[in-house]
RNA sequence: GCGAAAGUGGCGGAAUUGGCAGACGCGCCAGACUUAGGAUCUGGUACCGAAAGGUGUGGGGGUUCGAGUCCCCCCUUUCGCACCA
């Protein structure tokens, strides 16, 4: 150890002697327990951000906790390293997109290194290079050998800005996940992948999770996928044979349908209204919402069209018009519902526009009216106005047997009635799409299709994978796939008949290679398969993951998907990959000349260097101050003081490491049993109760409460100020106690400087040879041994009482009372009650 | 509009889950050492008050011996979803 603290020199070389001892480096076959410790994988922009020191300082500290417990530990890093912004550079500077990506990958490699982040680089890989990506191929053919990837032309979302189809996830909320821009809609063929038959597990499966994921990712992902229950009900077309089916989660409300309404896009309507007058007219209105719907414009009014066709309504047997309207979606459902304006707000809105008919069928139930025989049939006045819809269930009106009953029993009923009679049945629905792969690009997988004239699409045999992508191609941002241009790629031979045939010019979506990577961690070099299923079920699922939740119906959705497949097909037996998910929250700073905290970024210009601030203040202080801040999950707001704080705190404890180093390293080892002054016994159980803490907080991944932990030791230990020339044995053992400790605990925050102090208290080995390291809290010595017990009177707090551990209730019953201040406020007041709170506090109630 | 979460000093945040509100840090104030200090060290720092004492966890009510924590109403902020039948 130096005198004064270098974070520069012990950083390096720290970072050199885990490299060179290979310290970090994982083997499989390892009798200790298995922890797997993940954080999503960068994108190579070349730049680490302040997000990625947040994500990766939490996983670090993790990884370095469970290693230190003595755990077999997996933490390991890759690039997910095709998309978008390496064409974009393509396109906008001439570069090459792999030797631009290649470039920022080397570069954001050198920073986690300087970071000094515990992976092991032994595993990294890549998402571009054709060792990875050939993986990507072969399942996509396996999924198309199952009939779960398949090609169809349909509406898709597209992102003018990007010129490129997005996926649903990639552009919720109608803006494209990555530009913010408003999406359109386009028809074009596409790939797809059956996402939508995994829907029930992906809800199902929630409850496998729910213990380890926080809350508002599984809502967000179960919204997502919208599971819904209710019946399909067939209308019959007055004078036709057709029917229009409809889905409905409030059969119970079918008396009160005034109408069938049905999305124009509906392909029915060619058939009901052959021959019709009104044709024209439905089509130019679908014309109309067609337009305004690419234009991604949801927020029209209401609005609809008679079509002049009449149905039947089976359960009432009632003449219902048919109208086209806007507001109903044909991707939802059956793209027709009845229309219920007594209890369905829409209905209620466009009823009201077209002066069409209201009808109450439900009336609320009041709590004595459930217990009440029998229940009331007509209640209300059917034709009295209603000024809203009721939405809630209650008890059926005016319809007709089913009059009387509550909708929970109606709901049931009526759908086994409709099943019975074969006008219907119950059924459950989902918001979820499949999930569109095809993209427009260049820099991604290309999709192992072949087209033959003679034998059609014809799958990339598994023997010719990888497609490898061509060298480089013209960029000329047309929103034509680049591939389409580089003749060598299109042009190939038949598999089949090895006539002449063209490639699919089409690339994968960048998260089909983030759906899986953390498998290939667990075996990164199988050439034959993507990993080996047997090595992969030793490490997963995931214990920990850790990264931002803008990929809660992204990313972490389609990882879920994948495993399910994977699962399907014989890799992997868990059925869901990770155990534990952390969101951690975004690093934001104020926005120069506003008073607005906004995550960092380079068009606000209020990013902040990583690079600089270990230049400045060193890695450990950056890392250590990210973790204080702020609770893992919160937003946290960037502050220059605040890291100073951190350099300030761990020079500290250095200096007083490096001030006892040489007592510690001549004093004899203790004889016998010591006595422990007042002052060393505080100092010990402070340890003690430290330890019992940071233990405690790491389970939950309460860091910043942790690091205050730290801080509060050491300053008891700065409290207890012992000289080190002069100090007694007992008070030495106390001082080491709590040193070793403070280092061991400080690893998983600021490595560098812990392995330095570590060393400097007289053990060469460094901090992971000598397994397991973390200290165990002796719960005796944590034990206080008096109590400060608070008293109060009516609740107020008036006094305190020194008392033992273990006093007896009474006891501490009349020491309260005969104290002093609460004789004098007592006195001349009736004692009603004392509250005694064992150990913790008494309330001595008067009047 | 619907849904969810959250409101604690000047700031980030603690509070063993109903029991001493404000741990730890930042900032600020005072002092020490200094030619100097945006370095370091020591002390102080919720608010009102000279003090005794009182008041305080968005606001209002309630339960309780006792409420930041539980219940009801309201306000504000953030996030998510936005015609999902």
């Amino acid at each position: 150890m130096d005198e004064k603290y270098f974070p520069e020199q012990i950083e390096t070389k720290w970072q050199r002697a885990w490299a060179e001892g290979g310290v970090f480096q994982t083997k499989t076959d390892d009798p200790r327990e298995k922890f797997y410790c993940l954080e999503m994988l960068p994108y190579p922009s070349g730049f680490l951000h302040m997000g990625h020191v947040r994500n990766y300082a939490i996983g670090d500290a993790l990884a370095w906790f469970k290693r230190l417990q003595g755990f077999n530990v997996l933490h390991p890093i890759g690039w997910d390293s095709f998309g978008q912004p390496a064409e974009q550079a393509a396109i906008k500077r001439g570069v090459n997109p792999r030797d631009w990506t290649e470039n920022n990958i080397a570069h954001m490699r050198g920073q986690l290194q300087r970071l000094g982040i515990s992976y092991d680089w032994s595993r990294e890989i890549a998402a571009h290079r054709p060792d990875y990506y050939k993986w990507d191929q072969w399942f996509f053919l396996k999924m198309l050998e199952r009939g779960l990837a398949y090609k169809k032309t349909s509406q898709v979302n597209w992102c003018p800005k990007e010129e490129t189809v997005l996926s649903n996830e990639q552009s919720s909320g109608g803006i494209c996940w990555r530009c913010s821009t408003p999406v359109e809609k386009r028809d074009l063929e596409q790939w797809f992948l059956r996402i939508t038959d995994y829907a029930e597990q992906l809800v199902a499966d929630i409850k496998q999770i729910e213990d380890g994921w926080p809350d508002k990712v599984l809502k967000r992902q179960s919204d997502w996928v919208g599971r819904s229950e209710g019946a399909f009900i067939d209308f019959a077309v007055k004078d036709s044979d057709r029917k229009i089916r409809v889905f409905t989660t409030r059969i119970d409300t079918i008396y009160g349908a005034n109408a069938i309404v049905m999305s124009p896009e509906h392909p029915l309507l060619n058939e009901l209204l052959a021959g019709s007058a009104l044709k024209t007219d439905v089509d130019a209105f679908a014309q109309k919402v067609r337009a305004q719907r690419a234009a991604g414009r949801e927020e029209e009014e209401k609005e609809g069209l008679n079509t002049g066709v009449l149905a039947i309504n089976p359960f009432s047997g009632e003449i219902l018009p048919v109208w086209v309207a806007n507001y109903v979606l044909m991707e939802y459902g059956t793209g027709a519902v009845m229309s219920v304006p007594g209890h369905d707000e829409r209905d209620f809105e466009f009823a009201q526009k077209y002066s069409l008919p209201i009808r109450q069928v439900i009336a609320p139930v009041t709590h004595d009216q459930l217990t009440a025989e029998p229940m009331p049939t007509t209640a209300g006045d059917a034709s009295a106005e209603m000024k809203h819809s009721f939405t809630e269930y209650g008890v059926l009106i005016n319809s007709g047997e089913w009059g009387g009953k509550l909708s929970e029993v109606a709901i049931r009923e009526m759908a086994a009635y409709a099943k019975e009679h074969g006008f219907g049945e119950a059924a459950v629905t989902y918001r979820i799409r499949d999930w569109g792969v095809s993209r427009q690009r260049f820099w991604g997988a290309p999709v192992p299709v072949i087209y033959c004239e003679k034998d059609g699409m014809v799958p990339v045999p598994y023997n010719q994978l990888p497609v490898v992508l061509p060298d480089n191609a013209a960029f000329t941002g047309t929103g034509e796939s680049p591939l389409a241009g580089v003749k060598e790629f299109v042009n190939t031979n038949c598999p089949n008949c090895n006539g002449p045939a063209r490639r699919d010019t089409d690339t994968m979506d960048t998260f089909v290679d983030s759906s899986w990577y953390f498998f290939r961690y667990c075996d990164p070099r199988n050439d034959a398969q993507p990993f080996d299923p047997e090595i992969v079920q030793q490490w997963t699922p995931v214990d920990q993951y850790i990264g931002g939740d803008s990929h809660a119906v992204m990313h972490l959705i389609y990882t879920r998907f994948w495993n399910k497949f994977m699962r399907d097909i014989g890799l992997v037996q868990s059925d869901e990959p990770v155990k534990r998910l952390l969101t951690q929250g975004m690093v934001t700073n104020r926005v120069e000349g506003t008073d607005e905290w906004k995550a960092m970024s380079k068009s606000l210009g209020n990013g902040v260097d990583p690079d600089e601030m270990i230049t400045a203040f060193g890695a450990d202080a950056t890392r250590l101050f990210v973790l204080f801040a702020a609770p893992v999950e919160n937003e946290l707001r960037w502050s220059e003081s605040g890291i100073e704080g951190a350099v300030r705190f761990l020079r500290r404890v250095y200096t007083m490491v490096w001030r006892w180093q040489e007592r510690l390293a001549t004093a004899t080892a203790p004889t016998g049993a010591m006595e422990f002054s007042p002052e060393a016994r505080t100092l010990r159980r402070k340890t003690h109760q430290t330890i019992a803490k940071i233990t405690s907080d790491f389970e939950q991944l309460h860091l910043n409460t942790s690091v205050a932990a730290l801080m509060e030791l050491f300053n008891q230990l700065a409290d207890f100020n012992a000289d080190p020339a002069r100090a007694s044995e007992a008070d030495v053992f106390a001082v080491r106690e709590a040193l070793e400790v403070l280092v061991i605990m400080l690893a998983p925050f600021t490595p560098h400087v812990a392995e330095e102090m570590w060393q400097g208290l007289g053990h060469p080995g460094g901090l992971l040879r000598e397994v397991p390291r973390w200290p165990v809290a002796d719960p005796e010595l944590a034990q206080r041994e008096e109590l400060e017990i608070p008293i109060q009177v009516n609740g107020k707090l008036r006094s305190r009482v020194i008392a033992s551990p273990d006093v007896s209730e009474d006891e501490l019953r009349a020491s309260a009372l005969a104290d002093e201040r609460v004789r004098a406020l007592t006195d001349g007041h009736e004692v009603v009650k004392v509250i005694v709170v064992p150990r913790r506090l008494v309330n001595v109630v008067i009047r």
